[in-house]
DNA sequence: ACCTGAACACCGTTCAAGT
DNA sequence: ACCTGAACACCGTTCAAGT
């Protein structure tokens, strides 16, 4: 009755042996899918075609799991490495770009971004953001401040929009009154996207006149 | 052996019946205490010196707790009453006091701010931002989405405070190559307000601008 | 070195039964 | 109406034992 060997037929997934990559790609896969709150050590075993203690072996727990996936995709994060236009054309595609990736894993940011080392000094992201700021002619002294408050702001907008938060928002009533005025029109994608651009446009401004109080004291 | 009532003599919490409010309030003290992810519905009925499932009489599931919990503390945030400052300050003001009122209760919030119900409509919060657009001269139509972006961002910065991930990445070297500079300083207190004052000046400068724009085009 | 079964100390929640 | 004990279907993780 008991099949003495595992992937009797179907060839399931595992002819190849358990790694720590291994691990993190099909967890995330996993939340991807079903959200972090449904990810399981047992489920990541069974779906990995393993015992749930051989996983063990590879990562010393299920903290471990999600921090690594959390990694694993901020590093992803791409800088803008164009050198050629406006460090305000950089910053702005640097942080589209942010936005698209979060798009790709929803389930996994709306949990990343809550914790402060999704992003590692090491990251594309993190190095592109500095040198775009450093283009802006931010003192090196003033850079990671700066690189952090906008890191801060982009995830709040994030995290806003990813969970539905953005969009509750927007189409809550403008006054308490029950429902005596028009109503606001619906949030389109597009409406968010507006969003994003103003508060965007704002951090550029901002960097700018952080640059130019500098200089003034200077 | 076994004692025939609860509270047989420290005479403990309970001489109250179990109601949602004193669920919710336990469910706030425990939080804070240890954090979001240590609670259980079984400590939470020990603290209450209840039965763990004569809660269920009174809450339909934990989830509806945290919610409960997440939406009591968000409706105490306070909208800026004073009308006789300019709208600027007011604004400040409210970004101010909201982040005071974070920091009362750090662990809820680093989970609240992910759920996107944890301000409501009838919230003084909500209502106060919405009547501060209005005398900044945004037009109604223009309000929720506004209000829904200055939120975003707030709530960014406070999370990153809150997960101490502006500290992190505040003192991340601003290049990548190991140590060969001077040393940015360790980000202190009044670092982190310096922070949330700039990022609260551009708020402020991009919201004028969203006005000005608007004027330009009617 | 890598894997595994059994077990431990927990969870949230259901349900039938009590008052 | 409100409370409860037992039970169910799960968790993460430890540990001693296997190869």
């Amino acid at each position: 009755m008991e099949t003495p060997r595992k992937t009797p037929r179907g060839t399931r997934k595992r002819d190849v042996p358990l790694t720590k990559d291994g691990i993190y790609a099909m967890a995330l896969q996993l939340i991807d899918a079903d959200g972090v709150e449904a990810l399981t050590m047992r489920k990541l075993a069974a779906a990995l075609d393993a015992n749930p203690m051989s996983l063990y072996h590879h990562v010393p727990n299920k903290d471990a799991v999600l921090r690594g996936v959390a990694q694993r995709v901020g590093s992803q994060f791409r800088a803008g490495e164009r050198e050629d236009i406006p460090w305000q054309e950089r910053l702005r595609e640097l942080a589209l770009d942010f936005r698209e990736l979060s798009h790709r894993h929803p389930k996994l940011m709306g949990y990343s971004f809550a914790r402060p080392d999704y992003i590692q000094p090491e990251d594309p992201f993190w190095q592109g953001l500095v040198d775009v700021l450093s283009a802006a002619g931010l003192p090196v002294s003033e850079i990671p401040r700066t690189a952090a408050t906008l890191c801060a702001v982009f995830t709040g907008l994030l995290v806003g929009e990813l969970t539905g938060a953005l969009q509750r928002w927007s189409t809550l009533p403008p006054t308490s009154a029950a429902s005596h005025g028009q109503e606001t029109p619906p949030p389109s994608k597009d409406m968010i996207d507006t969003m994003f651009g103003c508060a965007l446009d704002a951090a550029i401004v901002g960097v700018e006149s952080h640059v130019a109080r500098i200089r003034e004291e200077a």
